[in-house]
DNA sequence: GTCCTGTCCGTAACCGGTACCGAGATCGAT
DNA sequence: ATCGATCTCGGTACCGGTTACGGACAGGAC
């Protein structure tokens, strides 16, 4: 195995000392720019890459990103970090996994108790934080404080972090616009819990569109669900029990569209022949179900992509003065746009 | 923020050398047990946690565990990580997420390179490596020149890797098994492809259960499979156009399993009334689906838990000298049992 | 020619640990 | 009492970078 070569030796061959070497490599102003092409030039052959832990451990910044996520097991998280570590292999930062088991106690303190340890430990300084729940306002704090944060979040309330979300409220609108093509003009929409923002801003698109096609909304059609199968299930049963009964139904998750796709069936009415149901993608799987499920597709590939050039992105900007905020970084977010899909 | 505390605070509340805590931590044995003690009970006191970085640079052993894991959209690989990382946040270890983007061109040189990587980067000094697939070679020699790794693998070969693998021989006689007690006789199998070893031994399981039961092998009942939907799909409509149809199938995926529901529905059989049916764990949605398939729960979160305990079993070892071979190696392995679920 | 300013770069201390070397203490054996 | 072995432990040189400080040298203004 090769030794591994270090600064050191660059200098030496370079001919000048440690302290300029490092200099070029932290992009300092100082450095002749002769000097600085010949230093580049000698670490591209040696293929020289600098120690993140011995730079960590010197004060320099850390080149390990902090990945702050729920249970895995939610299947959209993989499709989320799919899009972060491809984009990340790219780059000489590393990917450090902090996983919170949202299964048990989900308690608030569990999640403090992770970020402690990230701050405790000192190996991340940076965090891209995956739909953080109750831990956003911890990371508030972090992030005033001049720690670099992305957040990946369905439930953006007003806050300084810098975000990734995906539009809602135009998958919302996509749904409904799906069935309207489809002729329906009833179209009954299962909400999500109204707790979360998520479920007011697909039902927003559904308003939309219904407007948009000049249809008046009638309240009877929309029933707040709870994101399960079971809620699905009696959601529609009361649908499919009124005496004008809608013809299509737009559940803001696929869970709770399979409960409908049940609740359907004990009224013998077939999907899609005598029920038009879409659903909004929990589930990546939802087109090998049968009959195959139509659903809104949420950009996650996408958006791990862009919360982690986002993040990269601040990373490379020099550290800033006072507050510790970056300039403009209520600016700094991204909506990304559904697709509607099988 | 507190001051960071150092391993010189602790010397000095201690009235000891930097050295002497140094020695504690890593538990050499030249230290007086009153000593030990007192500087134990220090660090508890302060909350005194070692820098992992610092360490690593002066040559100790790395608290950061690599993980090498293929696509993280299989869906098992997410239910494994949950086991890993449960077991991890207990301990003083962190997670260093190297993941492969098996979508694209999966040649070698892909794998190789992170691997590469992970080297060259000196951050990780261990691996769990999960389903590596061909890099296998490259670990085997890694493995060999003493750098511990675990492998979590259904394609078990002979290794010196200490791996971890759910036992397919007892999911296949445990599959088998619940379709006799249903009272069925002429039970047929859909294999995997017979390039996996993982298709053998599910295999080998299915013929034990039957000839356990005193039912004699019927090589017509057996097909090869793909894996996937269609390819369960091909193989069932082949067994149900048996003039001595089978009454019920083993399908040796879930994907496959629901080709078979789609063939079954084609020639008008229902499940279970007409023909039972049985998967084997691709995917953990499968009691969601109409009708709801039963399945051989793999125990992956178990698996990713026992192989994480494996692993730092390894490095609480001293480094063996010479080879480099870790004794009892080729001992340590863990085969687990399936569950039948739903 | 002197003085000042700015550019470029080397020296050395330091980050928080590890590990080698050797010193002092203790103790049993001679 | 002398000696060597063993147990404890301190001193110190690192690991591979970063950074404060200051020196050398060039150029321009006077």
């Amino acid at each position: 195995m090769a030794e591994k070569i270090t600064i050191r030796d660059i200098a030496r061959f370079a001919g000048v000392s440690k302290a300029t070497v490092s200099r070029v490599l932290n992009q300092k102003p100082d450095v002749d720019p002769d000097t600085r092409e010949r230093i580049l030039r000698i670490m591209e052959e040696q293929a020289f890459l600098p120690s993140i832990t011995a730079s960590r451990l010197a004060g320099g910044r850390s080149r390990l990103i902090g990945v702050l996520i729920p249970s895995l097991t939610w299947p959209l998280i993989p499709e989320i970090m799919r899009g972060v570590s491809e984009m990340v292999i790219q780059t000489p930062y590393e990917l450090l996994l902090y996983s919170i088991t949202h299964e048990q106690d989900r308690n608030e303190k569990d999640q403090g108790d992770v970020i402690n340890r990230i701050l405790a430990t000192q190996l991340a300084a940076s965090l891209l934080a995956v739909f953080p729940g109750q831990s956003a306002r911890y990371l508030t704090r972090l992030h005033e404080q001049g720690f670099p944060i992305v957040m990946i979040d369905d439930q953006v309330k007003p806050t300084s972090i810098p975000w990734v979300s995906a539009d809602n409220r135009r998958g919302g609108y996509a749904a409904t616009r799906y069935l309207l093509q489809l002729g329906h003009r009833r179209i009954a929409h299962i909400q999500g819990p109204l707790k979360y923002l998520v479920s007011h801003e697909r039902y927003q698109g559904y308003c939309e569109a219904l407007s948009e096609a000049g249809i008046t909304h009638d309240p009877t059609l929309v029933i707040e669900g709870d994101f399960m199968p079971s809620g699905g299930r009696a959601c529609a049963g009361k649908l499919l029990a009124l005496e004008d009964r809608p013809t299509a139904i737009f559940a803001a998750s696929d869970q709770m569209a399979y409960g409908a796709l049940e609740a359907a069936e004990e009224y013998g009415l077939r999907v899609p022949e005598d029920l038009s149901l879409i659903g909004f993608d929990d589930i990546s799987l939802s087109a090998h179900t049968r009959p195959a499920l139509t659903s809104v597709r949420q950009p996650f590939y996408e958006m791990g992509q862009r919360a982690i050039a986002l993040l990269l992105s601040l990373l490379e900007l020099p550290r800033p003065p006072g507050n510790g905020r970056y300039p403009g970084s209520l600016q700094t977010y991204a909506l990304l746009p559904p697709v509607t899909q099988s």
